[in-house]
DNA sequence: AATATTATCGCAACAATGTTGCAATTAAAA
DNA sequence: TTTTAATTGCAACATTGTTGCGATAATATT
């Protein structure tokens, strides 16, 4: 019964995702945290959030690995089946927790957990695109 | 207006996806073309086999990245919007070229790709749990 | 068939990302 | 305060992918 604990580094980057209102590489947090702790830790204290649903893990088209806050929690089955989108042109993911997808899959696959990501540009950059 | 040629390492990777039921990664290509060509060449190969549609890219949960032979050309617009499966036992990246997402996303996203993975346990995989 | 063009290749070198083992540290329980 | 074990730092390694450039070879041209 392995019990978690309140360090300054996951203090730290849980600070970080809550200020964030996009996703975040590990890149991008180590850049925010500095040199406060070194690279491989905040390897394992994502790894923790997202054991903890905490924050859940987004892999986008390109290969590129995000990680964004949790907003739903205190469901009985903690899935993440909402749709991100990842722009094309500033290169910011953001989760769109009211977009899900519907879809009729064959009845002898059993559906753990979904992928949904949508990519192209973001209302930000479709603006100043014109 | 680039030409393209046909190469022994690119027709036996070709070959290769021919036979194969299910989307393959780089290594295994790499694998069972043996030491007919480098490693990068294997790559590059890739890369122009996805930029002329042959086949396509496909980004899995856990970041692993796979390819599948497109079966579906003559279309004008080339968009792969069927769902993949991945299983978490055999680790098979499959397409489910019937399967479509349908969902509402807010007017102001331009969207030009999606990425739409599912994960859980095959059929095979299913019947043998039992 | 011989030659010219250039797409493709091999190789070396590099970069980014992620993992593992282990001793040292430290948060939290006793 | 002492004890326990979760967490960390560091070094070392693995995987995956990219780039530059001279050499090779597929195709077009003569
Ligand atoms: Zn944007
Ligand atoms: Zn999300
Ligand atoms: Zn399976
Ligand atoms: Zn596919």
């Amino acid at each position: 019964m392995k019990t978690t604990r309140n360090t300054v580094a996951k203090t730290a980057v849980l600070e970080i995702f809550g200020k964030s209102k996009t996703a975040l590489s590990h890149a991008e947090i180590q850049k925010q945290t500095g040199d406060l702790c070194d690279r491989v830790t905040i390897y394992r204290i994502l790894e923790r959030l997202v054991n903890d649903d905490i924050v859940h893990k987004i892999v986008n088209l390109d290969g590129t690995v995000k990680y964004a806050k949790c907003h739903h929690h205190a469901q009985r089955v903690h899935i993440h089946n909402h749709a991100h989108f990842s722009c094309e042109k500033c290169l910011e993911i953001t989760c769109l927790e009211n977009v899900k997808p519907s879809y009729i899959i064959p009845h002898n696959y059993k559906v753990n957990d979904i992928n949904f990501t949508l990519s192209g540009l973001c209302p930000n950059c479709l603006n100043s695109n014109i």
